[in-house]
DNA sequence: CCGGCTTGCTGAGCAACGGTCAACAAGCTA
DNA sequence: TAGCTTGTTGACCGTTGCTCAGCAAGCCGG
């Protein structure tokens, strides 16, 4: 077994790197780290052996812990908002079609870093909080964009109310599949259709 | 102003506790934090600082901090659960019209307590999720055990759904609220009807 | 080739916090 | 009063977030 330290990323021992480099492979680090450990858990001095660095390293590109481990949220946030977004040239219906399906097939496949990501979002840190709102505010926009809904505070409301649904369902579905795919997705879409008719 | 320590409770300085009022007085210190300090993040320090013991006493009554926190979790689920909990002889209908009135009248008076407790129960600690989840299906099991459904996995699941739903639609409503409070339970049981009645 | 600049990088050290342990002392009973 | 139970404490330890002074790698102008 090779020596356990450095684990993302190669080159040869102690290189220097440029500053965008670092900043990239420490997030990347805390990205894999996240499914096994709730994100303000991780430890600097963890992050840092694996990325083969001194604890004071990690420091200088991230001045605080709360800092990285808000980085590292942002970015799985980034990654499931990039994932999510439609193109923009397809009919709505099918927009909003696509972002469910690909949701859910985000969730089957990262399910456990997913839900992690969720738990620390919703939990504890406001830092971590606000970036949760703020990726849950911008899928909302991509569903009321997708859906071309006139964009009043209750609609949005209901929106969000529906995404916390969703979220919730497909959580225990994939845990517990109480009914085929195809019927989940037609449940969740026919749910918000009947929401926003009122 | 008087000397800052004993915050609950009374009595002359130093006095013994019986092993039952300490735990209490501790836990229910750990509750009065709750509103202002992720459940995590309450440090051992303050809450043996505001008893006016030592903290060496307070590990005497709960192993770890986390037993702590998992403690003050689970009360204030309790105190949840308990406001919640219909009289059983009323009408099922008005059982659960009863219950959701009163969840939304529990927001509205203990707003950041509760965001608070949802936060932290939802977040990162698995302990703490694990009590967030036996709270969840009992307030299902409530609500199952009102209407008099019978108790499939996939109803569960949609109740629970409709939970987290609920959940959220409370809460942004309590921050912003874009219908009359009438309304807002209307559409709410006007929701989990037209849900469980597929 | 060399002096000097920038900047990635480190090690020693501090303070705060979770957790342990041996011993003290308050109150009861014989 | 002696002695037991048990609520209670202070001293101590390892970990972890964080600081700071300084080293060294690469790049420049001469």
């Amino acid at each position: 077994m090779p020596p356990p330290e450095r684990s993302s990323g190669a080159g040869p021992p102690r290189a220097r790197r440029s500053a965008g480099d670092r900043r990239a492979q420490l997030v990347a680090i805390g990205l894999e780290l996240l499914p096994t450990t709730p994100v303000q858990e991780l430890t600097i001095d963890e992050v840092a052996r694996r990325a083969g660095i001194s604890r004071s390293l990690l420091f200088h590109y991230f001045p605080s812990k709360r800092d990285y481990y808000t980085a590292v949220t942002r970015a799985a946030a980034d990654l499931l908002r990039a994932h999510l977004t439609p193109r923009p040239g397809a009919p709505p219906q099918e927009q909003a079609a696509g972002m469910l399906d690909r949701y859910v097939g985000w969730v089957e496949t990262y399910r456990e870093s997913h839900i992690a990501f969720v738990r620390g979002a919703a939990g504890g840190d406001p830092w971590v909080a606000e970036v949760y709102e703020e990726t849950r505010e911008a899928l909302v926009d991509l569903v009321v964009g997708a859906l071309q809904l006139p964009d009043d505070a209750l609609r949005r409301q209901l929106v969000r109310a529906w995404f916390a649904f969703t979220e919730d369902l497909v959580h225990q579905w994939v845990r517990d599949p109480a009914t085929s795919r195809p019927e989940l997705l037609r449940l969740l879409t026919d749910v918000l259709d009947r929401l926003l008719d009122r």
